[in-house]
DNA sequence: CGTTGTGTTGACTGCACTCAACAATTGTGG
DNA sequence: CCACAATTGTTGAGTGCAGTCAACACAACG
């Protein structure tokens, strides 16, 4: 179960966040494959590599002890992690599919961004993308009802894929867990959009959104069921 | 009631955003006085500023168009903002109490940042930092209780704020705004919290922690009521 | 002194959670 | 290829935590 039969060609996000040019250029990484399921970072090590992935997909996650999980993010192929942080990991990273992806040493990074000046204002820019994702999430966790969470969930996918026949490669658990609700509430609002026309589910891992403006009003709140 | 009468000394903050050394030495601020209650930049407008507060407090906050507000942050003195952000300001700015702030050009900050090398690591080592808290704040509004937010919130205040007695400068609406529950859950709270000889309210604006330990252990889900 | 804004408390409601059974899908070994 | 087990997802019934609505308390202020 290691690097072959790993490029199952899933595709869940388009590179939203271009590190491409950053990263890969400064030394050559080590080619990695996990299968899914495995713990790549674990919250709270120090932070040796950031990794660029191939293919496949990834939940970043922060846990409470008693096993109560908040995934902070999806990651798909040209996404980077491990670029953003100062001296350990924020949370844990794991194999959602089976993935493949090139990990690369932060000391060379950080060496390399002592020479070349503009490095650090691109990582920059990279944080400031994150870190407004992240207050947008804030409003979603904090003030949207579960209606509005799964359908602003649903259009920020359709946005990353730039399709409205959407791939989902996590389970729904993780959804749940990105989302801030339970896994029965996210199969009942996923059978509700179906029964009210807003999408269709052909297989557990689609969706396919067939009212899209209905379903990005629901997600900023702007009208009723 | 402009810039007199409006150092009025509550310093609800610690500094524990150090960008002294960062901002305030570029160029030469121009020193504004708020009145509580006022806003000072809007969400999405563009970035054409930062301010440092030198005295007073703010909130940052996103709004959803029926009313619901998320508040991003609090600062305090020496706290700035419109500092980390691209294009255009993530989140709304108004003051808590009255405040004094020095507002310093964005374009000067950029021309600047050119310059010299180490300016946007430094920025950038600030968005992580803001990053990290942002991702803390994820899991407290998607997987904590009510009862867990609120003490979190005294817990992270206390740290700030290096002391037990804590001044708390902002309205109950705030604080509901902030953990993302209602003003009457929290005025509960604090009332409960009491009760169980966890804190002592002696005014409305000020909070003695007087069990941190149970407090900080609430916090993190360790233990029940 | 009344007025207004802010905070507290009580009674009740409802949305999302829990518990539980069942269905569908995937994986495994014969 | 099928039978069985294990995993994942769906649906129903009932509960409870936090929300809503409403009355009241208390300051701050003109």
């Amino acid at each position: 179960m290691a690097t072959s039969l790993m490029l199952d060609g899933n595709r869940s996000f388009e590179p939203r966040k271009p590190c491409q040019a950053l990263a890969g250029h400064l030394e050559l990484g080590v080619t990695l494959g996990m299968p899914a399921g495995k713990t790549i970072v674990i919250e709270g090590d120090p932070i040796r590599h950031y990794f660029r992935i191939v293919s496949g997909s990834v939940r970043l996650y922060k846990s409470v002890v008693d096993g109560r999980r908040q995934i902070i993010d999806f990651l798909g192929p040209n996404d980077c992690f491990g670029l953003i942080g100062l001296s350990n990991h924020a949370y844990s990273v794991e194999a959602i599919s089976d993935v493949v992806m090139i990990r690369y040493s932060k000391r060379c990074l950080e060496d390399t961004i002592e020479d070349q000046p503009g490095l650090s204002n691109q990582l920059f820019r990279l944080a400031c993308a994150e870190l407004d994702q992240a207050q947008q999430r804030m409003l979603l966790l904090g003030r949207k009802s579960a209606e509005e969470r799964l359908a602003s969930f649903l259009i920020d996918l359709a946005e990353r894929q730039e399709t409205t026949c959407l791939h989902i490669a996590m389970s729904r658990q993780d959804i749940a867990d990105y989302l801030g609700l339970t896994i029965e509430t996210v199969s009942r609002l996923f059978s509700r959009f179906k029964r009210i026309g807003l999408i269709d589910l052909p297989d557990r891992h689609a969706v396919i959104l067939q009212d899209s403006v209905r379903l990005s009003n629901l997600a900023d709140g702007n009208l009723a069921t």
